[in-house]
DNA sequence: ACCGTTTGTAACATGCTTGTAATATATTTC
DNA sequence: GAAATATATTACAAGCATGTTACAAACGGT
């Protein structure tokens, strides 16, 4: 669930600073020296964001970024320069590279990690979902909020994204495993007798008003969201 | 949340005086010396407003401008021309693409300034007029005033348009960072846990009539302005 | 320059959520 | 029917998200 931010720098000085507060901030960071590492870490680890040094030995910090820009694989990463002062009368250049944000040396950790987190907040679709109803059951990603009948139904943050997940895709069977990719998120260590847990909350929640008969047991397999019996 | 200004013009002597001078005045600038560039900037950075030379290299500043005014994302940017004496005489043609004023060079820094403001005061309250009303709770923009239940509501400017957001805005969730973007600005880093203590101010002021209960606390997603419990 | 107000942050308090383990119940297998 | 296996249920403590308060710096008007 972790962002995965990589940053591309040539002073190892800043790499260590920069690396720190992001991880205090709860990014997960990968840092290299120069273009040729940063391309390949991009390959494998496909980063929620880069930053991208101005200055760089060999290929440019500008050069990269127009290439990053071009190939189809990376044109979708977000992209965060670091300049020194001086270099600030480029930035239009910057920008029409597609490059999404600035920050000038030297800056604050606090203030590199507001602009990633608005940064990743503006890359990220501003989703029109729409309400899902099944039997009188509604969940409302928008405004957050989960009725049946009517009535309002009290569901704690992890029980919320099972039943979202559960609900937009319904009539097929998830294992423990599965779920916990899913709901909980790529990376994550947690028993998989715990989603029981979860499962035995949500239909708790749900009973009230009969739809717990929606989450269905698959004996060996896993759990099911399903309108028939 | 200071309004940004592009400025386009291919004569970099101008360029700096007029940055400099809108700098001084309180304005974040980009500069660009051409219609392409500028296109660049106006989608990654949603200038406020565009200063316009009426003559450019390549795509002129009057095609430009005609283009602005067609594409949706643009439309509603104000647009102020930059034209030398003798080309007066075009300004009706210009007045028809939906420019929205003129300045003639040679113009002070000044006179530049009170213009832009005067057209960024009458672009701006575009449609945001009418006072809002929620359960007997009235928010008036225009005379920037909280009644509940017919007594005044004190709040202070943040609260204000915290509050002026939400209820423009309801049912729905916002994160801390959204509210941050969307009632601080853009442009501005502050730690996300403050938004907390504003929303606190704000149900303060409310509680004494019972409107506290509409900003509603959605754990681990955010806030939401709601009539529903 | 002064004073009251507003603002952002830190520090502390509180209550909810969460993952796990322990126990109970159901289903299958032999 | 007993053992083995799978799932259900419960209880709980540690962690985490949010609520609340206090305070100093910044701001705005005079």
């Amino acid at each position: 669930m972790a962002d995965t931010i990589l940053l591309v720098e040539d002073e190892s000085a800043i790499r260590e600073m920069v690396t720190f507060a992001l991880e205090r901030a709860g990014f997960s960071t990968v840092a290299t020296a120069d273009a040729a590492q940063a391309q390949a870490v991009i390959e494998r680890k496909a980063p929620n964001l880069i930053l991208l040094d101005w200055m760089l030995p060999g290929l440019s910090g500008v050069d990269f970024a127009r290439r990053l820009k071009k190939e189809e694989g990376s044109r979708k990463i977000p992209i965060i320069m670091l300049t020194a002062r001086g270099e600030e009368m480029d930035k239009v250049r910057g920008f029409e590279l597609g490059v999404d944000d600035y920050v000038t040396k030297p800056f604050s950790p606090r203030e590199l990690v507001a602009r990633i987190k608005a940064v990743l907040r503006r890359a990220a679709p501003e989703g029109e979902e729409k309400p899902i109803e099944v039997e009188g059951l509604w969940l409302d990603p928008v405004s957050h909020r989960v009725t049946a009948g009517g009535t309002p139904v009290e569901l704690g943050p992890t029980e919320f994204r099972m039943l979202h997940f559960f609900m937009s895709h319904p009539e097929r069977v998830y294992s423990r495993g599965q779920l916990l990719d899913k709901v909980w998120g790529n990376d994550v260590y947690i028993e998989e007798r715990t989603v029981d847990v979860h499962i035995r909350r949500l239909r708790k929640a749900l009973v009230a008003h009969g739809h717990d008969r929606l989450i269905q047991t698959v004996r060996g397999a896993g759990y099911r969201f399903s309108v028939r019996s």
